[in-house]
DNA sequence: TTCGCTTGTCAACAACTGATGACAAAGCCA
DNA sequence: TGGCTTTGTCATCAGTTGTTGACAAGCGAA
């Protein structure tokens, strides 16, 4: 992540502004809002914790960039229709614990924490998250169907976390991907 | 919540005890256990937070017992199978903000943003809430239908929040509650 | 009463947080 | 070269946090 080479920093803002926001995406899709420092960002980031405030105001200033950004390179519901169902069920059962189509989800999902990131998250998440989703699923139930595949797939997120894995064998495990992928693609075509 | 009456408060470990836990729970299902304060719990209990220290010991101490006694007030699993559905989509979609009923779901939910919350969490909520709730659906699907319920459940609670409510007309809303409760019940019935 | 244990309060500490402002150096222009 | 802005670093602050140990007071037993 920081910059590999030895001898100073060269003098780029564009490059370390992308850089610390690229950082903190992943920081903050990780952890928790409260349990990221900016130290924390602005080492992995090899930068000084002071340039991220000269560049983004504050840590929550930071958060709402990295949020953001982050939904404008999501790609989740750009693809085929007619298989959403088993693209998320299979992605949330085997998909790596962080994986870049779901940091936006994840980032949501951790700002939960602090009083501070939800009040960012409130003004953004309508329009950025739900809202896209409820228009490409389309139709009069739209909305309906969007919070409910929301709420499933964030809640499976959760579920996931919350007890340190799925806990399930191989079969079940199986059966779950099949079962969820029934559901989800259910809800969308409005059942 | 704190000692109505004037004077010093009187000597009781007992209750003094009961009254730091059941502020703690209120606390810890309204907020995150990283926004929730030692000092925000004694004050709720008017009581000095040097006390909660020697009772628990620390607050990760305070937050597993209060996670712990409160699964075992939860009535959340013991009641009528064929409306589990209805129930549950209704306390989702109309319930008050934070519900006795839901109320060891909601400390689980807040506990995801700190690593130190999640450890306890995880130690716990497999035993004393999804393995419960498999047993409850029973079957040979139960586990499976539990980790699916659980999760649209959550989801669900999760998703209200982080938009600020539901954001949905009262005819979106009550389409919401009969989806939301068909689904639920096919879920736990094995569909 | 006096002793000893329990119950409760108080002030303070050490660690950590996000944020600030002074400062150094690079790069550009004249 | 000399001056100016941009880019980056450093030491440090003020605030908050969980936790600690000394101390005060209640209260039963001897």
């Amino acid at each position: 992540m920081a910059f590999p080479t030895c001898g100073p920093r060269p003098r780029n803002a564009a490059a370390t502004r992308a850089l610390i926001l690229e950082a903190a995406e992943s920081r903050f899709a990780r952890d928790s809002y409260d349990d990221v420092g900016m130290r924390d960002i602005a080492g992995d980031a090899g930068v000084d914790p002071a340039l991220i405030v000269r560049y983004f105001g504050s840590k929550e200033g930071l958060f709402r960039a990295a949020l953001d950004h982050c939904h404008e390179g999501s790609t989740l519901f750009d693809e085929d229709r007619a298989t959403f169902g088993t693209r998320i069920a299979h992605e949330i059962v085997y998909g790596t614990k962080s994986p870049k189509k779901m940091q936006g989800l994840q980032m949501i999902l951790r700002s939960i924490s602090s009083a501070r990131a939800m009040e960012v998250v409130q003004q953004q998440s309508c329009e950025r998250f739900m809202n896209p989703l409820a228009a490409w699923i389309g139709g009069e139930h739209g909305p309906v169907s969007a919070r409910m595949a929301a709420a499933l797939m964030m809640g499976m997120t959760v579920s996931k976390e919350v007890t340190g894995g799925l806990a399930l064998s191989e079969a079940e495990c199986r059966s779950l991907e099949q079962r969820l992928a029934r559901v989800l693609q259910d809800i969308i075509d409005g059942a």
